[in-house]
DNA sequence: TTTAATTACGAAATCGTTTTCGTACTCTTC
DNA sequence: GAAGAGTACGAAAACGATTTCGTAATTAAA
């Protein structure tokens, strides 16, 4: 009695469990009035599929992975809350490995993921450019996934990202129209995608109000917390005249704000700030903090969109067209911090 | 081609399935030499063993499930990243469900679970008191599950929670010795057990410092997002003689910060505030947010550790002891938000 | 009335593992 | 040298669904 099976249900109501299967999934070979009897003792028993025969079966396992650097960060779990979005409406399950921004334990999770566990793969990439053997392997085996913001772009998969290298020249160009003289752009790494559109559009803008390139930092803090706030610290120290930041990431500027405040360091007097950022405290932040503002939510809702499109076009001729590549737009908002 | 499995592992070795089957794992009845041989063909090949083949039959599915009321928010990040850390150790996989405070998804939710695809279920709790039936389903299928942070009292079932009741005495009694003469409490609803246990606390330390009972005001908010906002501007229209206010939950507290700078009312001069919060900018905001913060992490890891601990007992016989109830501390920050 | 088509179901194979029994064979032990 | 113990493997039965073929019975068409 300990559990419900097709079997039993089958005994119960002397049926073969080919005939309850199909009753089960409304097939049209089964004629109504057998359909109602079986659903009817089905709900009354309590039956639920037990869906690892059925995964087994079908070689679909209604369930999609979610791979991210980190998951205690706005950002991110902003973008997972429009993945659940999708899902949730389309049935589907949400499996999330972290990767704590280490390229290895992305490849190890993702090289697990080739075993069918999941009918597709959301990837915000922690990977380096010069490694990407593992999405190939990926595309080999034919299991669907889609970038989304970190994107590696020597592979042949569907991407949403924003319009970093714009939202990065605009934040630069304020900064410059906000009276700066030294610029700095704050990076995690120069191995990520998004950050190095930011920091492409950063140049870019210093480069066409022609300023002069000793004038122009760029720091790399790296993904360890205490160390890229020692990075910071020494960078600021002396402080250079007029400075005006663009942090490419909301933690690094998280991190100079406390910087500053431990060595007194005024924003946005002696120093500007901008930072791309999801930070639901931005507007409080003392001072308010100007930032770029990611749709995060529907960077997740796009990418998961775009991955359950690929799962349902498995197997079918692709038409031969370019791969979606969506491009969605980030919000500047201009506060204090950015102050003249 | 397409895919290695361990027929055709058997087949190229010449040795039956079931002697590769139990190479593979290891088992005493086959001799040294055979194993590296399946060992070392297996890995040559790429040879990964399907999870749902293996699932069905071992009737096990090395999944959890994660049932939160939310995700974009830093507490219940923070707590998966705990369970995240004990999970990948044990090589379990995380499945994430977002309840979005909505007791019927909730229970949807867990009915769903009732078909074995996870092995345990750890979960925040969103239901009203007064609705606990699916997880005596839970029970009475022996799928074990694990409460953090928002538990059922009513239900037997292992606990990890923070010293609520405590921390709201410590917080008022803050807010009363910061000459407060007023004071609200925050609250979501009053059917969630840490918040009620932290208004319990909250209540205590009035009465027992003698507050008069009409200078006490209980705000119930509740879980959506416009409609709180208006509740609590209306309550601080007019703005009571020095109010202090304790705010259950990070969320609320944000908005009063918002809805404060929006009607200019002056924190802490005339109004002072503490909250629950894991917020990482509670020091940086304008003014510094004092905080009762949870130890997070340490949630999800204790729980994440219940949990398997459960798992690994399941069919053995019970030692006859109290359920486990694990109840961490919070630490008070006290900051600008509640100066004198 | 015969043939063909349609309807409604059942038997059995299948998905890829794991696990329970057997069973040859070798090695002790008295 | 017969009995028992141990070693190293294989056959086959699960696990619980889905799906492919059949096929009897009924209906429609010729």
């Amino acid at each position: 009695m300990e559990n419900m099976n097709i079997k039993k249900l089958a005994k119960e109501l002397n049926l073969s469990v080919s005939t309850v299967s199909k009753a089960l999934h409304d097939s049209y070979e089964i004629k109504a009035e057998t359909k109602e009897k079986v659903l009817a003792l089905a709900k009354q028993l309590n039956y639920q599929p037990n869906p690892f025969a059925s995964s087994l079966r079908r070689n679909s396992s209604k369930t999609i992975a979610v791979v991210i650097p980190e998951i205690a960060h706005n950002f991110f779990s902003l973008v997972i809350n429009g993945i659940e979005s999708i899902a949730e409406e389309l049935k589907y399950h949400v499996l999330i490995y972290i990767t704590h921004e280490i390229p290895e334990k992305e490849e190890q999770i993702i090289r697990h993921l080739l075993n069918g566990r999941v009918d597709g793969i959301l990837i915000s990439s922690s990977g380096t450019s010069n490694n990407n053997a593992h999405y190939h392997e990926l595309v080999q085996k034919g299991i669907p996934f889609v970038f989304f913001d970190r994107a590696n772009f020597d592979v042949d998969a569907p991407r949403v990202t924003t319009d970093d290298y714009q939202a990065g020249f605009q934040a630069t160009e304020h900064l410059i129209k906000s009276q700066c003289k030294h610029f700095a752009f704050l990076s995690l790494s120069n191995q990520m995608s998004a950050i190095n559109h930011r920091k492409d559009g950063f140049l870019a803008a210093l480069n066409q109000y022609q300023i002069e390139p000793s004038h122009v930092h760029i720091i790399e803090a790296g993904t360890d917390e205490t160390l890229s706030f020692q990075i910071i610290r020494d960078s600021l120290q002396p402080l250079p005249e007029s400075l005006g930041i663009f942090s490419s990431v909301e933690k690094l500027a998280i991190q100079t704000y406390h910087i500053c405040k431990e060595i007194n360091i005024r924003i946005p007097k002696q120093l500007k700030i901008i930072s791309f950022s999801n930070l639901p405290t931005a507007a409080l932040l003392n001072p308010a903090l100007s930032t770029l503002t990611q749709p995060a939510f529907s960077i997740g809702k796009e990418a998961a969109l775009l991955l359950f499109q690929s799962i349902k076009n498995k197997g079918k001729i692709q038409p031969i067209t370019t791969l979606p590549n969506v491009v969605l737009k980030s919000t500047i908002f201009i506060r204090e911090s950015t102050k003249m």
